[in-house]
DNA sequence: TCTTATTTGTTCGTATGTATT
DNA sequence: GAATACATACGAACAAATAAG
């Protein structure tokens, strides 16, 4: 091929020389008119070359101070094995999920929560717990960090008429989680669905995630149902695409 | 807010616009000088704005003919329910599931044998179905259509000492598909696992499913194991993320 | 605090290449 | 072959953020 564009050619040379570990994690890539003349191209096909590895998630571009390699590696999210109880109540702290999944790549969890009491939920949330346009749900907002590198925003909802002047509201759900209090409550969960879809990020997860516009995010939306069949809990997570997989398992036939 | 980049101001406005439905699905975009001249910027400008409507899925520019707007809906693959054996048999075929899925949706579903018979399988296909280098592999490769337009490639992997000289190396492997045909062969299929990947396509990929180089596809590593705990199929799908979202669902302690 | 140099982000005008009609 | 449309590239310039003095 004659025709493969020089931005793509010199996005190319550059992730095979980052994936090789010339530049190592952390490291500053060479500027941006420095790279244009040692390749002996313009210096806006530079930058697009580098916008292709900046939405791969290869480099992390600041303005005024440099282009740096991007440093975590890819986490896993294991989605059923992360709501069992065993991996929950590991270290008495809701958290245990997350906390198994970073720590697992020796990278320090931690979790901010940002939010919590009651508010009216967002439609497609309303509509998964039944909720009336009038009804009021708890919100817990979480930020969560891998050795203070943002790696996720969840945020979790349930009727306020089941969690309202429970342990659900304070800081610490205590041990167990969410799901231990729920369980009490008379509302042990039996049964998760997740939609998982991908899209472009919002402005705050932007902002948190330290994301471009053009990178993408998936969005989780996880509901919980209980022995009745009721509803209770629904959970958005939003993870950098670049940063995440999710695992899978289930019996065939489940009933 | 003075300073959000023009070319993004542009993509907000088509994007607006197309929503809104000014441009009905399959139409003609406004070509790019036109578009340059009535917003007042150059055509590169224009260009990147388009670029960014390009990978996000909501238009096609084609060289020397225009840009057109896409015309598929997102469509659910459920990832639990299209194994479940009721789905699997619903017509006959094996492609039970994916009929399905596009069907519901009023879209006809097609799909085509690629490849079938024996190959050395790929690194991580061979590692999950504990594969020796030497060892062989049934492959099947499918391409699938929804209404000819094509939405998903599906690549299956299954040991020859298990697949050899069976009705799963033939074009059309019989109701209910391999799982029921790896049930008769004593291989019923007990558990499921899969893995979600977002990752920019391969040039085969971005041939087929008409991507580009920027946009995105899942990739899903399906693995399958019988009643002993042995692995005995491999199927890997890529789809692109703008035209699926993709459903779980599973019990509680699936133990 | 102010200034200046450096670095990335954006835009334009212009030109050329390639694919389609 | 000619016209049209998108793709790429260059050089120049200015803006915005950062760092150093």
């Amino acid at each position: 091929m004659t025709s493969r564009s020089q931005y793509r050619q010199l996005a190319d040379t550059l992730r095979a020389a980052i994936v090789r570990g010339d530049y190592p994690p952390g490291s500053q890539l060479t500027s941006e008119p420095e790279l244009a003349e040692q390749y002996g191209v313009s210096r806006p096909t530079v930058n697009r070359a580098l916008a292709i590895l900046s939405n791969e998630g290869l480099v992390r571009p600041e303005r005024g101070r440099g282009t740096f390699i991007h440093e975590l590696p890819v986490m896993a999210r294991a989605a059923v094995q992360r709501y069992a109880r065993p991996e929950r109540e590991a270290d008495g702290q809701a958290r245990g999920a997350f906390d198994g999944e970073v720590r697992r790549l020796g990278f320090e969890p931690r979790s901010e929560l940002i939010e919590v009491g009651p508010v009216v939920a967002p439609g497609d949330v309303a509509e998964a717990l039944h909720l009336g346009a009038e009804d009021v749900a708890l919100i817990r907002k979480r930020h969560m960090y891998a050795s203070d590198v943002p790696v996720q925003l969840a945020t979790s909802y349930v009727p306020w008429t089941i969690a309202g002047g429970t342990r659900l509201t304070e800081a610490d759900t205590g041990p167990g989680g969410t799901y231990s209090r729920l369980a009490e409550l008379g509302h042990p969960v039996a049964r998760f669905t997740e939609r998982v879809t991908v899209r472009t990020p919002s402005p705050e997860e932007e902002d948190f995630l330290r994301l471009t516009e053009e990178q993408k995010v998936f969005s989780i939306f996880h509901l919980a149902f209980d022995q009745d069949g009721r509803p209770v809990e629904v959970t958005v997570h939003t993870l950098p695409t670049h940063q995440w997989v999710l695992d899978y398992a289930w019996p065939i036939d489940p009933s």
